[in-house]
RNA sequence: GGAGGCGUGGUGUAGUGGUUAACAUGCCUGCCUGUCACGCAGGAGAUCGCGGGUUCGACUCCCGUCGCUUCCGCCA
């Protein structure tokens, strides 16, 4: 080794000892005299003194030092005088008095500075990723995410679960994203898929008999960006055979309450509460409901069916709903801001925001005139108003007063402050129904997947009601997030024919996609059911990160890596082999 | 596919229809023997993303375009 410690190792009790450190200068204090020097490595900073009454040519090399070079400093550990304590830091009771510097190698001035206090702009520090990833607080979330995924493969093994690698060269399926789609060179023409997740491979795993697996799966979907979204994200996934929605619970739970303990230190008590579809629906109007804070929808429709104001009894008779939040104190909120809230609202499809300021003397609004004071007393009981409150309405179809109310209450919460910190609401919501009507293509398609089993009790309305069966199928939510989800899946080829009955998938196609796992269903396919963890969230859940791309080492921006530039154009050559000719691209298409 | 936001020295920001384009930090030089966001003095560094238009005059206003970003659609 050419270090005997790490710059994060030293304290007072190595005072007296000849040490050899290396890493990378973080700063350069030249007094004229004595020069200090910050040296950093992965395990912390640790000050280098160069004093020339020391040592003369150490000295002169620390002159010519320079931020990000690397540097080998040999000396004695000391003690630093009780002025010069820096409790700030953590080797702060100790220095070395160099009497060796060496320069291992020089370093450009670097594009982005290396701290954790002035961080540059997304696509800076993407490109020069390996320089962003030096500062303190990118090498703790690589630390953390390193010990969440040993907690959680120790914890898995710890209870008989085996990890197990899937193909990352799958068939494409139409279901769920995009594919991203790898050509064959050997099979022209034909196309391999990279995975989505590995749930059809997992459920082979079961018929297979291996009981219990698990996998930190690279999943691939070829999406447009979000925030919470990378095209290649990282699953803890698992399947199990012989059981039901509690232990499959059970299992997740246990997963993230370790990797919570080792990433973060955080207790997390297990024991989720747990919360149907329609209630998280009805109260939060989101399937990821926010349970830190309050502001829960409140539903005016039956007070307001026959009012004045045509707006609010014109969607009840069409089949909607009126539902509002009260936001407390919110009647000062100013004109301008309450309009804004109003535009909000529309991007989730809703036509407008009609509110009332809750006053000392009754409600004050614009709207008010259309009812009666029978119905404005209700509707302040309703929302238990109270002066100086705002009510907000939106009055539409059950959906878009769902999604439209949902996100508002979210919004406000960040907007209002309501959110308090350190809190992890950890919910499972459950009873999600099989099916989802898409209007577009008329016809139902599955909620999650058509490998889900349906509910005992609604077996029977599958051929006759399908938006009113429910599947066994459940989301893990945390603080207004979806963490995760997975289901008990069928393993009875007749249930399985009448889903695909249900979505329109006759025969034939199925037997064209999906084929491999129908057959491997005819030869004693246990009953199991699983589940699927982001570990990217997760991590940056426990490591409260900013952003999901904080705790992943080369993230994509957009689909493209701005560290090496892919996807990138490929030879003539390579394509011929393909035989792909690439016809247009996007500006000359059409 | 659609909507919004952003784009100004290396980096992060400010800015106004007429400026010498400001500030911080970084960089370079000099000074300084106890700093740790060291300090002090000086210096270099920007055709204000790109193209077009309006105007006597555009970094500023308008249109287009590109890039990044957030969101809708899409998607666990």
């Amino acid at each position: 080794m050419l270090r005997t410690h790490t710059c994060g190792d030293l304290s007072k009790q190595h005072i007296g000892e000849r040490v050899t450190l290396c890493g990378w200068v973080q700063s350069v204090r030249d007094h004229g005299g004595v020069i200090f020097i910050n040296l950093r490595d992965r395990y912390g900073e640790t000050q280098i003194v160069c004093d020339p009454r020391r040592d003369q040519e150490s000295h002169r090399e620390a002159e010519r030092v320079r931020k990000e070079w690397v540097v080998r400093a040999s000396g004695v550990v000391e003690a630093r005088p009780p002025e010069s304590l820096n409790p700030n830091m953590a080797t702060g009771e100790i220095e070395i008095a160099c009497d060796k510097l060496e320069t291992l190698s020089v370093a450009q001035t670097p594009p982005l500075e290396i701290d954790d206090s002035k961080v540059a702009n997304e696509e800076i520090r993407l490109r020069y990723r390996y320089l962003d990833l030096r500062r303190p607080s990118m090498q703790r979330n690589l630390t953390i995410r390193h010990r969440v995924a040993q907690a959680v493969r120790q914890y898995l093994s710890d209870r008989g679960f085996l990890e197990i690698e899937t193909p990352l060269f799958v068939r494409s399926t139409p279901e769920g994203a995009r594919d991203f789609v790898v050509p064959s060179r050997l099979y022209p023409g034909r196309f391999y898929a990279l995975p989505q997740s590995p749930q059809l491979y997992k459920q082979l795993l079961m018929v297979a008999g291996v009981d219990r697996y698990f996998q930190l799966a690279p999943c691939f979907r070829d999406e447009d960006q979000r925030a919470d979204r990378q095209p290649v994200h990282t699953q803890i996934d698992l399947e199990m055979s012989f059981v039901d929605e509690a232990d499959v619970f059970e299992v997740v739970e246990g997963i993230v309450a370790t990797a919570f303990k080792a990433g973060s230190g955080i207790e997390v008590a297990t024991g989720f509460p747990r919360m149907s579809y329609q209630e998280a629906i009805d109260r939060y109007g989101l399937d990821k409901p926010d349970t830190r804070f309050g502001m829960e929808l409140i539903d005016y429709t039956d007070l307001v069916a026959d009012c004045g104001f045509s707006i609010f009894s014109k969607a009840v008779a069409n089949g909607g709903q009126v539902k509002g939040l009260n936001i407390k104190g919110g009647a000062t909120m100013p004109r301008r801001e309450i309009d804004e809230l109003g535009e909000f609202v529309k991007i989730y499809k809703a036509k407008g925001l009609a509110w009332m300021r809750v006053t000392d003397d009754g409600l004050e609004s614009s709207i008010a005139k259309f009812f009666t004071e029978q119905e404005l007393t209700a509707i302040r009981e309703r929302a238990q108003a109270e002066p100086s409150d705002l009510l907000v309405f939106v009055a539409d179809t059950p959906k878009v007063v769902a999604t439209s109310l949902g996100w508002l209450r979210n919004h406000l919460a960040r907007k209002l402050d309501l959110i308090p910190d350190d809190v992890y609401n950890f919910i499972w919501i459950t009873d999600f129904p099989m099916f989802d009507w898409n209007e577009e293509e008329n016809r139902w398609e599955p909620m999650h997947h058509m490998f889900t089993m349906p509910k005992q009790e609604d077996m029977q309305f599958l051929a006759s009601d399908p938006g009113r069966v429910k599947g066994r199928l459940y989301d893990l939510v945390l603080n207004g997030m979806e963490l995760g989800s997975g289901s008990i899946r069928i393993n009875r080829p007749d249930i399985q024919a009448e889903v695909m009955n249900v979505i329109g998938m006759d025969r034939a196609e199925a037997e064209r996609r999906f084929g491999f796992l129908l057959k491997a269903f005819d030869f004693g396919a246990p009953p199991h059911g699983g589940f699927a963890l982001g570990l990217d969230r997760l991590v940056a859940q426990i490591a409260q990160a900013e952003s999901m791309r904080d705790v992943i080492a080369f993230p994509y921006a957009s689909g493209v890596s701005l560290v090496d530039g892919s996807p990138a154009e490929i030879d003539e050559q390579q394509l011929r082999e393909l035989r792909i000719r690439v016809v247009g691209t996007e500006g000359d298409q059409k």
